[in-house]
DNA sequence: AGGGCACCTCGGGCGC
DNA sequence: TGCGCCCGAGGTGCCC
């Protein structure tokens, strides 16, 4: 479920649960999750007696901060952590476990095996992948209209695949891209040029909106397994557009439609979100060569 | 630049 | 109704 809200709402409750908590030694089962360093030995090695900070977020990634390291952790589809006792049985799909010195443990669970973890000297994080490109925080100041369009305007590319891309803006996934374009009232399938002032303006106040009532809402659950510690999001309730393929549109009543743009599963109303003439007519065309 | 595929496993939906 | 297969799933990176 991680997108931006998802992955606030881990970061707040991961800061509840293990701020203060001093590992005593790491495990790790699935080796490729670990990807800095390469030796998943050294990562648990290195780990070893440290003391969890606070811990922070850039865009979709995690940065659990301990005293002389940055542990970076992506959880890509599925990743998931979960605060357990040490006696309590170990669940199938758990790759990495943080043993706490006060008989707890840090498990992390990730069913599809995407996530990843790098390890860094405090300071070095930023200048090197994975964070390096990382483009704005919609939620900070820096997201300002005009960083949006400065970016974005003189595109080709629709505008959809620009929104996903995490060197612009991050921390939009699929859920939230389709859902804020939807209330900018903006076909996914325009290409960032054809955009109006106006619709700049309904895009930029949309994406804010849209994922600040998300991290409000504690994020969506969408396919719901409850960790034990419970951090079920409310947000998927008021979804719009995403998953209501074949419902009615809560605005003009039409049936949100689902298509494939940018090999992503979208979901729009045609009527709320016009593809304008010209561009309709260009990709006939290009259906018809 | 942009599209396609690969990385995995699971479960839902469809067809027999 | 039941079983088994196929496809798709919220993200990214690499290939061309």
């Amino acid at each position: 479920m991680p997108e931006l809200p998802e992955v606030e709402t881990v970061r707040r409750t991961l800061m509840e649960l293990v701020a203060g908590k001093t590992i005593e030694r790491v495990s790790v089962n699935l080796p490729r999750i670990i990807q800095r360093p390469s030796d998943c030995e050294a990562f648990a090695a290195m780990l070893a007696g440290r003391t969890i900070g606070d811990v922070g977020r850039r865009g979709k990634f995690l940065l659990i901060r301990l005293n002389g390291l940055v542990l970076v952790s992506h959880l890509r589809m599925e990743g998931r952590y979960g605060l357990y006792r040490q006696d309590e049985p170990v669940e199938k799909h758990t790759h990495v476990i943080f043993h706490f010195n006060d008989g707890t443990e840090l498990r992390y669970k990730d069913v599809r095996q995407f996530g990843t973890m790098h390890l860094f000297e405090p300071g070095e994080e930023l200048k090197l992948p994975p964070l390096n490109k990382l483009g704005i925080e919609p939620l900070s100041d820096a997201f300002t209209l005009k960083s949006l369009r400065d970016k974005l305007q003189h595109r080709t590319t629709k505008i959809k695949p620009l929104l996903l891309n995490q060197e612009y803006i991050v921390g939009l996934g699929n859920i939230y891209v389709d859902e804020a374009l939807y209330m900018a009232g903006i076909h996914p399938e325009r290409t960032a040029e054809t955009l109006k002032p106006k619709d700049w303006e309904r895009l930029h106040i949309a994406i804010g909106q849209t994922l600040g009532s998300a991290v409000e809402a504690g994020g969506s659950s969408i396919k719901s397994y409850v960790n034990g510690q419970g951090e079920m999001g409310m947000f998927q309730h008021k979804l719009a557009v995403y998953g209501r393929q074949n419902e009615d549109c809560k605005q003009c009543g039409s049936t949100i439609q689902k298509s494939v743009v940018g090999g992503r599963g979208t979901h729009v109303c045609m009527n709320c979100q016009p593809l304008p003439r010209q561009q309709t007519k260009g990709e006939e065309r290009q259906k018809a060569n």
